[in-house]
DNA sequence: TGCGCCATGTACGCTTTCGAACATACAAAG
DNA sequence: CTTTGTATGTTCGAAAGCGTACATGGCGCA
C-alpha cells in the first residue's frame, strides 16, 4: 500500500464530504492518502485496527473466512463509507477481514484521531452512527438473501451494490472471485454470468465485466437490493445526494 | 402488553445491571416494567419507536419479512442485550420486525429518555455501542451461517443461542415456529429435532422442548455459535459474570 | 513464436432442501 | 366423550447447488 500526503480530493468519499468544515480542518493533517491493491487485506479478524480507511475509488468487502477456508461476504464498503467502524463501537476488533475487491485509492486515519473525533460526540458522532446502521441493515438483509433467494439474484444484487459504489459501468472482477464474495462455487457463476450475458445485461472477458442494462439487472435481482439502497438513502441522504 | 411500576429485580438484564448508580436513579422513575407476551410485536418495519425494551425472562427475534410472507431471523435479543438500538444510532427505525419468541417480562424506557442518556455521553453511550457491536457480530454470522452450514447445524446453534437467554433448560416453542425463525421448512425442523432427540440431545412435546445434554448439541453445531458466543463475552465482560 | 497460466465453459452424479400432500396423535373445549 | 385444532411424523418427486473433473481459448512472458 502506498501512502501520500498528495490528497486528491477529499469528498470523493461521502462521508468525508459531509464533515463540517472546523472538522475538516482538524482531521486534515491526519488524513493520509493511501493506495488500495487488490487483494490487499485492511485487517484481520480480532486483530486491533491502526486505523479507519475511507475509500474513494476503491472497493472493501467485509469476509467472514470459515475454519475450513470457505468464506462469505458480510457487506461492501465503497466511497459511501469506512471501514474500522469498531473502532468507535469500543470493541477494537472484528472477527471479519476486509479485503479490497477493487483497487483505487482512499484516505485513512489513524485509530487514535478517529476516537477522539467521535468522543468529541456531535456531528461526527452522528454522522458515523447514521452510517454503521446503514451498514448494519446490509448485513442483515445479506443473511436474509443468503437464506431465500437463488444464486442468480444473488448475483445481480451484489453487481448493482458494486457498481453503486464504482464510476463508470465497468469492473474489473473475476467469476471466481464473485464466488469467493458470495460464498457459491465458481461455476455457479459461471452459469449465472452467462444467463446475463445471453439476456444483454452484461458483457465481460478475462476479469473484466461492463453493464450494459442496468435496470434489467434491477429487474432480476431480489428485494434485497431494492431494501439496502433505500435504507442508505434513507440514514445518509445529504451524502448522496451530492 | 400489560404495564406495571412493580419492578421485579432490574438487573435481570444485563445492561440494566451494568448501569452506574447515577444512571440507575435518573431512569427509575422512567423504566415501566411490561409483560411480553407470545407473538407480541415489539416494533415494525419503517415505523418509529416510542420505547427501547430491555428483556427479563423474555426472548425476542429480530425478523425479517419478505415481500412474499417468507422469513428469516436477522438475531436474537435476550437478557443480555435491548432492542431499539435504533434509536440511539439516528435511523429511528428499521427495515426488520422484533417479534416476541418467548413470553416473559422486562422493561421499557421511552425513546426520547433513552436519547437524552445516550446523547449524555459517558459509560452509557459505550455501553450501548459495545452491544451493538455484538449484535452485529450476531447479524453477520447468521448471514454466514445461512450461507454455509446445514439445517441440522443451525437448528443446534439456534437452540443454544435460546438457551443462553433463557433461565433453565426448557423453551416454550413449537417446531412451526423455529421453522419460521430460520426461514426453512416446519418439516425440515421436524428431521433436525427427532435426529436430536434419537440421540438423546434433546426430548420435546406439544411445544415444549428440554435440551438433555447441552455439550452435545455444541458439537453438533456449526462454528457460528462459539464466534458469536466469544464475542459477547469479550465485549461484555463484565455483565455476563453477574 | 511458443509455452504456460489463468479465466471461462461444460458435464455428471450426489446431497440438501423444497413444495405439497397426507397421516397420526395429543389436548383442550364443548 | 366427542369434536376440533394443533403439533408432529412421513413420503415423494423436483430443484438448486455442490464437488469433481476436464475442455477451451486468450494473454503475457520467455
Amino acid at each position: 500500500m502506498a501512502t501520500s500526503h498528495v490528497h486528491p480530493p477529499l469528498n470523493q468519499n461521502h462521508l468525508l464530504a459531509a464533515l463540517p468544515e472546523a472538522e475538516l480542518q482538524r482531521w486534515l493533517p491526519q488524513l493520509e492518502a493511501v493506495e488500495l491493491t487488490l487483494g490487499e487485506v485492511l485487517y484481520e479478524p480480532g486483530i486491533t485496527l491502526s486505523h479507519v480507511y475511507f475509500p474513494a475509488t476503491a472497493i472493501v468487502s467485509l469476509l467472514y473466512v470459515m475454519e475450513n477456508g470457505a468464506s462469505a461476504e458480510i457487506a461492501v464498503v465503497g466511497n459511501e463509507g469506512l471501514l474500522g467502524i469498531s473502532l468507535f463501537m469500543g470493541g477494537e476488533s472484528t472477527p471479519s477481514r476486509a479485503v479490497v475487491q477493487s483497487a483505487g485509492h482512499g484516505w485513512r486515519l489513524p485509530a487514535v484521531a478517529m476516537k477522539e473525533e467521535f468522543n468529541r460526540g456531535g456531528p461526527v458522532l452522528h454522522l458515523l452512527l447514521r452510517y454503521t446502521q446503514a451498514l448494519i441493515t446490509q448485513m442483515s438483509q445479506t443473511a436474509v438473501c443468503n437464506r431465500h433467494h437463488t444464486l442468480d439474484q444473488q448475483l445481480c444484487r451484489w453487481l448493482l451494490l458494486s457498481l453503486d459504489r464504482l464510476q463508470g459501468n465497468q469492473l474489473v472482477m473475476t467469476q471466481a472471485r464473485i464466488a469467493n464474495m458470495l460464498g457459491v462455487r465458481r461455476e455457479g457463476v459461471t452459469e449465472g454470468a452467462l444467463k446475463l450475458q445471453q439476456a444483454g445485461l452484461i458483457r465481460y472477458a478475462r476479469g473484466r465485466i461492463t453493464v450494459m442494462n442496468r435496470p434489467g439487472l434491477e429487474q432480476r435481482t431480489c428485494e434485497c437490493y431494492a431494501v439496502v439502497k433505500k435504507e442508505y438513502d434513507r440514514l445518509l441522504p445529504d451524502l448522496l445526494a451530492r
